[in-house]
RNA sequence: GGGCCGUUAGCUCAGCGGUAGAGCAGUUGGCUUUUAACCAAUUGGUCGAUGGUUCGAAUCCAUCACGGCCCA
């Protein structure tokens, strides 16, 4: 770093910084000049020794005596969110804390602002009122704040500006700070989850020549110097089982996707998901893992193995429902008979009844996830497991031994919302390479969605990938779940906002 | 893409055809072991943008931008 300390600031007269410049903040940059004239405006090398959350759990329930006799001085770190003179406030990573300045420290701290950051030292008391704090022996000004923060009771409420902003809305909203530590938690939960049970970590390519995987509309972008468009990955998947062919037989992924897909409280264009495989297991494995995961992490983020979501408990302690697509449609539609449903005109009809628009392409399988869809999904409330998905919707699927007309494939879900989708994996290249066709016709057909054809992944298949299960957790869901958050946005830490035009 | 709702001081909000308001924070002073600290005084606005209607528009109408909810 240079030395620009005792110089101006380059960009306080900029037009860029000038827009939004208000009284506040100017009365602030004078405050600051005034810094800069007395020295180094920016000192470094201040340290704290205590967070403010340790201090209150190891000395709060000892008595103004004990603490007296005991002596105990410390040193802690944060930004001023409350100044009532005498009694300051001060947040630290952990939480807050009370710092007292006597009259003489109230005078020479009058330059302090509310959300500066700033250090002190000093002697732990407890007030009259039994609050702990630390006296103001020795501080410091760390950092000017140059804007104010919000209303202190009622914080950052505006959506908007909590999105865009999300440094303010982590400074002003416990809720906001306790969500993404929870994200955090799930996250190394599920991380410690699978590595404890021989799982190794992979990190496979974003940008991908052919985006495969999944059905869905990938992002292009264009490599310059190759000269060659590329898409962000809509999943990992055809990569992960490259990995199994290459004899690593457990692996997983957490990691981002992207999908150019609409916008909604479900969806961000980029979500995190995590992916894992499994050599020699079939489906049924998975859903004992994944129950037994999710189980898990209730119990060790929530301390609870019920989630209360928007009013509703979802209990992951008792066993989870299993229950195939064909007989999900018959539980929730007593006037549908089985013969109808498995009967292509019947089912059409059912679905037209519904007022489901079929495109002409559809097959049977087809047609009957979409009375799924429209008459199942939205009720599976408590975690349940669809099993046996049509192999028309399921590509990359391994196909029912019973009944090849669907496939050895489950998706889970919670509140009525899919949350993980999991499968014996197709490991016959031949049927590999005819399911990629079929994706290709379709693509051509006009489906944007489709599958393109990936010679490289049969190949891989060829080579030969043992028996293999696989499995994708969407990150995002879970949070938004286990945090009872209404919207996908406020679980992702930024999440994609159209830029604001000046 | 469609429908409904919102956008007013740094933040949280009232005002809904007739002089732009409150609380918080800010500034000045007082008080000094407070707890949304308190007391007194006080500053602060392109009412999202652009058009229109009207003697007069934050308010009514239209278009646009951004956001929220619901639907596709």
């Amino acid at each position: 770093m240079t030395d620009q300390t005792h110089t101006q600031n380059p960009h306080a007269d900029s037009p860029e910084t000038a827009v939004d410049e208000n009284r506040l903040i100017a009365e602030r940059r004078e405050k600051l000049k005034a810094l800069r004239a007395e020295g180094q405006a920016f000192p470094n090398g201040f340290r704290p020794d205590s967070q403010a959350t340790a201090l209150i759990s190891e000395y709060g329930e000892l008595d103004k005596e004990t603490l007296e006799q005991r002596d105990i001085t410390v040193a802690v770190a944060g930004r001023l969110m409350l100044d009532r003179k005498s009694f300051k406030v001060l947040q630290d990573q952990s939480g807050r804390i009370q710092i007292y300045a006597a009259k003489p420290v109230q005078q020479a701290t009058r330059h302090w602002d509310i959300g500066d950051i700033v250090w002190v030292r000093g002697k732990l008391c407890k007030s009259g009122k039994g609050d702990l704090y630390v006296m103001m022996d020795e501080y410091q000004l760390l950092t000017k704040s140059l804007r104010p923060l919000p209303e202190k009771h009622k914080g950052l409420t505006d959506t908007e500006t909590r999105y865009r902003q999300r440094y303010v809305d982590l400074m002003t909203n416990d809720d906001t700070r306790r969500t993404f530590r929870i994200r955090a938690q799930i996250i190394s939960g599920i991380r410690r989850y699978l590595a404890e049970r021989g799982f190794i970590e992979a990190e496979t390519p974003m940008l991908q020549v052919i985006p495969g995987g999944a059905t869905a509309r990938p992002f292009i972008t264009h490599h310059n110097s190759l000269d060659m468009d590329m898409y962000l990955r809509i999943a990992p998947e055809l990569y992960l089982k490259r990995l199994v062919v290459g004899g690593f037989d457990r692996v997983f992924e957490i990691n981002r996707n992207f999908r150019n897909e609409g916008l909604s409280t479900r969806h961000n264009p980029e979500f995190t998901m995590v992916e894992f495989y499994q050599a020699y297991a079939d489906y049924n494995d998975l859903m004992d893992l994944t129950e037994d995961m999710l189980r898990t992490l209730a119990r060790d983020v929530l301390a609870d193995t019920t989630v209360t979501y928007q009013g509703e408990i979802f209990d992951f302690g008792k066993p989870f429902v299993r229950m195939s697509v064909f007989d999900s449609i018959l539980h929730f539609n007593p006037d549908i008979s089985a013969e109808q449903l498995a009967d292509e005109q019947g089912a059409r009809d059912i679905a037209s009844k519904l007022g489901i628009a079929l495109k002409d392409g559809y097959g049977l399988g087809k047609v009957q996830i979409e009375i799924f869809e429209k008459t199942v999904e939205h009720r599976l409330l408590q975690p349940t497991f669809i099993t046996q998905y049509p192999t028309e919707v399921s590509p990359l699927a391994r196909r029912s031994d019973a009944n090849p007309f669907v496939t050895d494939r489950f998706e889970f879900f919670v509140g009525g919302r899919e949350i993980a989708n999991g499968f014996s994996e197709l490991n016959d290249a031949e049927d590999q390479a005819e399911r990629f066709r079929n994706q290709v016709a379709e693509k051509e057909a006009g489906d944007d969605e489709a599958m393109f054809y990936d010679e490289d992944y049969v190949t891989a298949l060829e080579y030969g990938m043992p028996p293999t299960a696989g499995e994708g957790i969407g990150i995002d869901r879970l949070v938004m779940l286990f945090t009872d958050s209404p919207s996908i946005r406020d679980v992702i830490l930024f999440p994609h906002m159209r830029p604001v035009g000046r």
